[in-house]
Formats: structure tokens, C-alpha cells, sequence
DNA sequence: GTTGACGTTTACGTTAACGTAAACCTCGAT
DNA sequence: ATCGAGGTTTACGTTAACGTAAACGTCAAC
């Protein structure tokens, strides 16, 4: 027995805790990634919405589309199907965990990369300064 | 005096090595983070064009924009500059390493939620075999 | 000498992810 | 009553990153 506090956010609060615009999160449910009440015509935000919005824009980060984030977000979701269905998910999940660690490893690279350049540029400035 | 042998590529080389159209190696040019040499009218790849594409494809993967991309492989580069410029290029360099982290962040975030999703699938699964 | 395989330029088309603007409602405060 | 701050829908515009197609050159092979 959870006792849920019912806090709920409108669309400009939310906006503006991540640094979007409202016609940024309007598009996302355009496309169906978020699916907030109404309180009339008005969007009423509940903290699952507030999460799913999170996580958005975290796959945006590492360069998701919002299919790809969309697909993601809905595996996290109550595990609803037969056994076939549930062994797809099974493979989709791990296939993008592959891919992360792909992203994983192509950021140690640019990283050393980065490193190596930060380097090089300190060498040039003591040159510089003879 | 390291002898380099003078290996070069052709554009189709290229567009096969890494999975993508000769198009798109020529768009890359027109953006300028390609400048290959000509014979005739031919383009003839030197093996530094061929690392400067793996980086932008690189890129590329982890959500960067073309610009971006050039941006940092031009981190690379002969630090050529005052020292004003100098400055301004580590400062660059500093700001991209603190974004990878995040990116590194966010990775392990999703990465444990997939974790996440498996187990109650997997759990799901035990289930339906009652 | 024509036919492929490979190259080139030029140019219009497409998709994702919003931006921008107009035109309208609603409500608490003045 | 009006007004400003927020909300709404609708719709056209924009940018990045290519795709697609036409129209042409070149050269080794048949």
C-alpha cells in the first residue's frame, strides 16, 4: 500500500525543469510518447509522465531518435504478452544493450582522443611562452 | 623519417568498408570534413581521409551533429593559434570531455534499466510456464 | 565499337524534430 | 469589463543528413 502523493505538473513547469518548449513536449505526444490527462482542455502532468519525459530526453542525449526512445521506454513496461512476444523482448532488450556498450566503447576512444589533443595543445602553450 | 607507403582508397572502397553510400562520402566533402585528392576527376583517398571519416562515423553514433563532428576532429589538429586561441581550444576540448561524461552517465543509467526490463521479463516468462 | 563497371556533377525529394505564428479560450486580478 | 498570463489547436516553415534520379565521362573487356 503505496501512498501515492497525487503532485501533478503542468506543461510549462515541466518545460521549463529540462529546458524545452511546450511545443516540444505537445510534439512528443504528438507522436505518442506521452499521454498526460485532462483537467478540461488543459494537459495535467502526473510524476510518470514526468519520468517517461526524462528518459526522453535522455535517449536524446546519446543520440536516439524518438522511435528508438519510444521502443526503449516501452520495454520497461509490464511484460504483457505470450512467450514468443516475450522472447523478442528479450532479444531487443539485449540487442540495445549491445549497442550501448558499443557507444560505450566509442567514447573511451574519443575521450583518449580528447586527452591526447588536451596534451598536444598544453605542449603548444609552454612552446609559446619560450 | 617514417616511410609511409602511399596507400590510397577509392570512394566506393570507402562507402563499402564502413557500411554506407558513396553519396554520403561525397556530402561529407561538400561540408568540408572531407578533402581528398583528385586524379583527373577521380577522388583518391589518403589513409588520413580514411581515419577522418571512421571519426565522423563515429560521431555520428553517438548522436553528433556534422558540425560537432568536424569540430572535434579539428581538436586534433596542429594547435596553430596565439595563445588566446590557444586557450579558447582547451576550454573546447575541456567542454567536450565534460559532455562524454554525461554521455557515459546517462549510458549506465539506461544500461541498468534494461537490466531491469530483462529480469522482470525473464521473471514473466518463468511465470507463463507456470 | 559497344557494353559494363565505376566515376562525376547537378538538382530535386524526403524524413525527423521541432520553430514560429496566428487565432482562439479561460480565469484570476485590477 | 478588460487585461495579462497561461493554456489550446492548426498549420506552414526550417534545418540536417542524406536518398534518388538524370545525364554525362572513361576505360578495360569482349
Amino acid at each position: 500500500m503505496s501512498t501515492t502523493t497525487a503532485h501533478s505538473y503542468s506543461i510549462s513547469e515541466l518545460a521549463q525543469e529540462f529546458g524545452i518548449t511546450t511545443r516540444t513536449i505537445r510534439f512528443y505526444e504528438d507522436k505518442g510518447l506521452l499521454t498526460p490527462q485532462r483537467r478540461g482542455q488543459t494537459r495535467v502532468y502526473t510524476p510518470e509522465d514526468r519520468v517517461r519525459l526524462k528518459l526522453i530526453l535522455r535517449g536524446k542525449r546519446l543520440g536516439f531518435s524518438l522511435d528508438e526512445s519510444r521502443e526503449i521506454i516501452d520495454m520497461y513496461d509490464p511484460a504483457h504478452g505470450n512467450v514468443e512476444q516475450l522472447n523478442r523482448l528479450l532479444d531487443r532488450i539485449d540487442s540495445k544493450r549491445q549497442q550501448l556498450r558499443e557507444q560505450q566503447r566509442d567514447i573511451e576512444k574519443m575521450l583518449a582522443q580528447l586527452d591526447d589533443a588536451s596534451a598536444r595543445t598544453r605542449a603548444a602553450l609552454k612552446e609559446q611562452s619560450k
